[in-house]
DNA sequence: ATCTGAATAT
DNA sequence: TATATTCAGA
């Protein structure tokens, strides 16, 4: 019920116009069984019941220092508070940083999500990589880490736009491209338009896995 | 100096 | 293979 009539390309433009907000469309954190549920049914869910959207903000990096990259499961954190500031893992973060090399970094789902509304609150014209990493405000995201992705990210946008003759049968695309819309106000506030994200994973139980960044 | 595109590396 | 990092050009 998705894919319903194609005729009016018009209709379109208004669909882009008409998107909810961020905050009207946030409910990914939608628990399938609730806590009195659980509790009633003495269910031992992981632990985390109510998670912030941009509470655990930090992206993981692989460190590999010699040629082990042999990593553990590690999964666990404890103490959340209201933490709107997102970290990077690996390095020290402000001060500074004495780091170390340049481990890859992890564009986590949640992070990618971030940077996906930063890009679409920009527009197409402010969508630098040095606004984007200012409007993110990661700790220890640079501009080289969001060029990198950026440059896949138009480019995912091309290519959805470019294959579009008869039909996408082969990718599905998880994103919605922003691009094309957002004229970049400086004064105007930003409002109508937003980033829709049609994650059409349901995912059997629970998965984090869910954002696997831009396939072809 | 910053941004964009392509090549390379893992 | 795919994704991130790095190089090189505008």
């Amino acid at each position: 019920m998705v894919n319903a009539g194609r005729g009016a390309g018009s209709r379109v433009l208004e669909w882009e116009t008409g998107l909810p907000t961020a905050g009207e469309m946030t409910p990914i954190s939608h628990q399938l069984v609730p806590p009195a549920l659980a509790a009633a049914f003495r269910i031992d869910l992981p632990s985390s019941s109510v998670d912030s959207p941009t509470s655990h903000l930090s992206f993981r990096v692989d460190d590999e220092d010699d040629e082990d990259e042999e990593e553990g499961e590690g999964e666990g954190e404890g103490g959340r508070a209201d933490n709107d500031d997102v970290t990077v893992a690996g390095g020290e973060g402000v001060g500074g940083g004495r780091g170390r090399k340049k481990a890859r970094m992890v564009w986590t789902p949640e992070l990618h999500h971030r940077f996906v509304e930063a890009v679409a609150h920009l527009g197409e014209k402010g969508a630098v990589p040095k606004a984007i990493v200012q409007l993110m405000n990661v700790d220890g995201l640079t501009r080289e880490n969001v060029a990198s992705h950026l440059q896949k990210y138009r480019l995912y946008l091309k290519r959805t736009r470019g294959t579009a003759t008869a039909a996408t049968p082969r990718s599905p695309a998880p994103y919605v491209p922003c691009f094309g819309a957002k004229p970049a106000p400086d004064t105007a506030a930003n409002r109508s338009g937003h980033c829709a994200f049609v994650s059409s994973s349901p995912a059997t139980s629970s998965d984090a896995t869910t954002t696997k960044q831009f396939s072809s």
